[in-house]
RNA sequence: GUUCACAUAGCUCAAUUGGAUAGAGCACUUCCCUCCGAAGGAAGAGGUUGCAAGUUCGAUUCUUGUUGUGAACACCA
C-alpha cells in the first residue's frame, strides 16, 4: 500500500524532529493540484512544538526519503502534498482482477463481533415504508460490517407475546365469525387492515364454519405464523436474510424476570411505589421514572425487551445494535439505562434512530394506498419501482434525514435517476466484455495513461478505504455515493476514449482494465443489496 | 412545557467526522452522435451553510444561545 509507505517514511522524518507517537493522517486532496495525497501534520505539531506549521513542514520536507514520491510540496497554512507514481493505480487493476468479489473487503473489524437487530416489526401486519427503510439500512450496513471483517448477527425480534397478539387474535376471530353471519366487533385497539380479513376469508373458505368453537389462543398463532411468513417472504424478496428470529414468547419463558429485577433493586436503580415496581430510570439519564411491573402483577412492555437485550449480551456479543424509528426515541434511555441498572456497560448498545420517510409522486406527498386505503406498503412500494430501485434509494441518504422517496424517479429510465445511470455505467462495461471471448493478462501496463483514466483509477483504487470508512462510522449512503461517482468518471471516460482499438495489446489492457472496473461497481452495489443487470 | 433529532443552491441531497476555492443531480441557458449503448458527455449560471456569539492556525462540522420543522413524553406497546 502506498499509503503505508508515506506514513513510515513521515514517521522517519518525525522522529528528526524529536516527536514521535504522532497520529498521521493521509487524505486525498480535492484539487489535483494539492497532490495526490496530503497531511495536515504540521499544523497539528505546530502547538506541541511552538513553531510555525510552514517551518515544520518545510523541516518534513527536507528530511523526507520515500522512492515512490516524485514530488513533495509545502502549501500554506501547512498542509504537505505529495505527487506519486501512478504505477500503483495501474497494478491495482490485476490486484481487482484476481480479489474478484472480494475486491473492496478488508479486515478492520476482525475480533469484533456485532448484532444487528432491525425491522422488527409485530407480527400484527404486513412491512410499511419505515420498515423498507430501516431493513435497507439494516442489512446493508450488516454487509458492509461483514465485508470488512466484523462477525456479524442480522436479527429480527418477534413481539408474538403481549396484548398486541391478544388483539390480532380478537380481530382475526371477529371478522371469522362475522362471515359465519355472527356480527363481531373487532376489538378498540384490534387490526382493520385488509390482511386481516384476507386471513379470515381464507379461514372460511378452507374451513367453512369448523373452527367456530376454536379457542382465542388457535386465532393467536395462527395470525402470528401467517402473518410472520408474508413478512419473512417479503424480507426475503428485499433481500434480507436474517440470521435469527428471536421470539418474545422463548425469551420470556427462559428468562428469570423476577430475579431481573431483583437484581435492579439491589443495585438501587429499582423500587416499589403505589403497588407499582419502578425503573428509577431517572438517575440513568431519562427524563421519568417507568413503571417495570404494574401494580396488578404483570409486566409492562420494558420487562421482556431488556431480558431480550440481555439475552443478546449472554449469547456472546460485545456490540449491539438496535435499528429503530425517531418516533421510538425515548425508548433508548430507558433502555441504555436499564442495562447499567443490571450492572452491563450501556455503551455497547448503539441505537440508530431512522427519520421519517415521505412518499412523493409529482412532489405531492401520498399518505394513503389507492387499494388498501392503509400506509403504503414495503410489498406496494416494491411492486411499483422494484428492488433495485427501492433499495438503492433507501441507501442514498443518512439515516438523519427527513427524506423524500420520489416514485417518478426511482422509476425513470434517464440520468436523472441514480439507480439507471449506475445500472448503465455497469451494463456498458458488460457490453464490451461480453464481445471478447479471450481476455489476456497483462503485466505491465504501457498504454493507458490519460486523465480521465487516472481518474477512474483512482476512484477504483479508493474504494477499500471506502467501505472501511463506511463500517467504521456505520454509514451506508456512503458505498451509494461512491458507486455514483464511480458510474459519473467511468461515463464520462466512455464518452472520449475508445476501448476497442486497432492495437491487439492496447485493447487488451482496456478489457482488463473495464473487468476492474465490472467488478468494483458490482461489489459496491452488493453491499446495499443491490444487483446490476448485464443488459438493459 | 420537557426531551431527542433535523436546518447547506429554486428543489432533492453530499461534503473523506475540524482542513485548502462547500460539491452532485434536477430545473434554467448553450453545445456534442459517420464511431464499443446519447439510457451518455461538456460548458454556464446558481451560496453570508437558518440567525448570533464562542473555542483555534482553520468551523457546514465542536460549545452556548436563538428561530423554524418533525417526533416522543401511560401502571399502551
Amino acid at each position: 500500500m502506498i499509503e503505508e509507505s508515506i506514513k513510515k517514511s513521515l514517521e522517519t522524518a518525525l522522529n528528526t524532529l524529536e516527536v514521535s507517537n504522532q497520529v498521521i493522517e493521509l487524505t486525498k486532496p480535492q484539487k489535483k493540484e494539492n497532490g495526490d495525497f496530503a497531511t495536515n501534520i504540521a499544523l497539528k505539531l505546530a502547538k506541541t512544538l511552538q513553531d510555525n506549521p510552514l517551518n515544520i513542514a518545510n523541516k518534513i520536507k527536507e528530511n523526507f526519503k520515500c522512492d515512490l514520491v516524485t514530488t513533495i510540496e509545502v502549501a500554506p497554512p501547512g498542509f504537505i502534498n505529495f505527487f506519486v507514481k501512478k504505477d500503483y493505480l495501474l497494478d491495482n487493476i490485476n490486484t481487482i482482477i484476481k480479489e474478484g468479489t472480494k475486491y473492496g473487503s478488508n479486515t478492520s473489524g476482525k475480533g469484533l463481533n456485532y448484532n444487528i437487530e432491525f425491522v422488527s416489526a409485530n407480527p400484527t401486519g404486513i412491512l410499511h415504508l419505515g420498515n423498507a427503510r430501516g431493513g435497507a439500512y439494516g442489512d446493508s450496513l450488516a454487509r458492509i460490517l461483514r465485508f470488512s471483517g466484523y462477525d456479524v448477527t442480522e436479527e429480527y425480534y418477534v413481539n408474538d407475546a403481549g396484548v398486541q397478539i391478544t388483539n390480532l387474535g380478537l380481530s382475526i376471530q371477529a371478522r371469522y365469525l362475522t362471515l359465519l353471519g355472527i356480527p363481531t366487533e373487532i376489538p378498540e385497539n384490534g387490526y382493520h387492515g385488509p390482511e386481516i380479513t384476507e386471513i379470515a376469508k381464507d379461514l372460511y373458505q378452507e374451513h367453512k364454519d369448523t373452527l367456530k368453537d376454536q379457542t382465542l389462543d388457535y386465532y393467536k398463532e395462527l395470525g402470528t405464523n401467517i402473518l410472520l411468513a408474508k413478512i419473512k417472504k417479503v424480507l426475503q424478496d428485499y433481500r434480507i436474510n436474517f440470521d435469527v428470529y428471536s421470539s418474545e414468547k422463548e425469551i420470556v419463558s427462559k428468562s428469570n424476570l423476577p430475579k431481573m429485577i431483583k437484581t435492579m433493586q439491589d443495585n438501587g436503580y429499582a423500587y416499589e411505589s403505589d403497588g407499582a415496581t419502578w425503573l428509577k430510570s431517572s438517575v440513568l439519564g431519562d427524563d421519568k421514572d417507568h413503571v417495570l411491573i404494574k401494580n396488578d402483577g404483570s409486566y409492562t412492555y420494558l420487562v421482556p425487551d431488556i431480558a431480550y437485550h440481555i439475552d443478546k449480551i449472554k449469547r456472546g456479543y460485545t456490540n449491539l445494535i438496535d435499528v429503530l424509528g425517531t418516533d421510538h426515541h425515548g425508548y433508548v434511555a430507558r433502555l441504555k439505562g436499564s442495562l447499567k441498572a443490571l450492572g452491563y456497560n450501556p455503551d455497547i448498545l448503539d441505537v440508530k434512530l431512522l427519520q421519517l420517510v415521505r412518499l412523493v409522486k409529482d412532489g405531492i406527498e401520498i399518505k394513503m394506498s389507492k387499494r388498501t386505503g392503509n400506509s403504503v406498503s414495503l410489498q406496494e412500494l416494491i411492486d411499483e419501482v422494484g428492488i433495485n430501485a427501492a433499495r438503492y434509494f433507501f441507501s442514498m441518504r443518512s439515516l438523519d434525514t427527513q427524506m423524500d422517496f420520489d416514485l417518478e424517479l426511482a422509476k425513470k429510465t434517464s440520468n436523472e435517476n441514480p439507480v439507471y445511470y449506475v445500472s448503465y455505467a455497469y451494463a456498458r462495461t458488460c457490453t464490451i466484455l461480453n464481445s471478447y471471448k479471450n481476455i489476456k493478462n497483462i503485466n505491465k501496463y504501457l498504454y493507458i495513461n490519460d486523465i480521465l483514466s487516472y481518474n477512474v483509477l483512482e476512484k477504483l483504487y479508493e474504494f477499500p478505504s471506502v467501505v472501511k470508512n463506511a463500517a467504521e462510522k456505520k454509514l451506508p449512503h456512503l458505498i451509494t455515493n461512491y458507486v455514483y461517482d464511480l458510474a459519473s468518471s467511468f461515463h464520462l471516460l466512455y464518452s472520449k476514449k475508445r476501448f476497442i482499438t486497432d492495437n491487439e495489446d492496447e485493447t487488451m489492457e482496456n478489457l482488463n482494465f473495464l473487468s476492474a472496473i465490472k467488478i468494483t461497481i458490482k461489489n459496491a452495489l452488493d453491499l446495499i443489496g443491490v444487483i446490476p443487470p448485464e443488459k438493459m
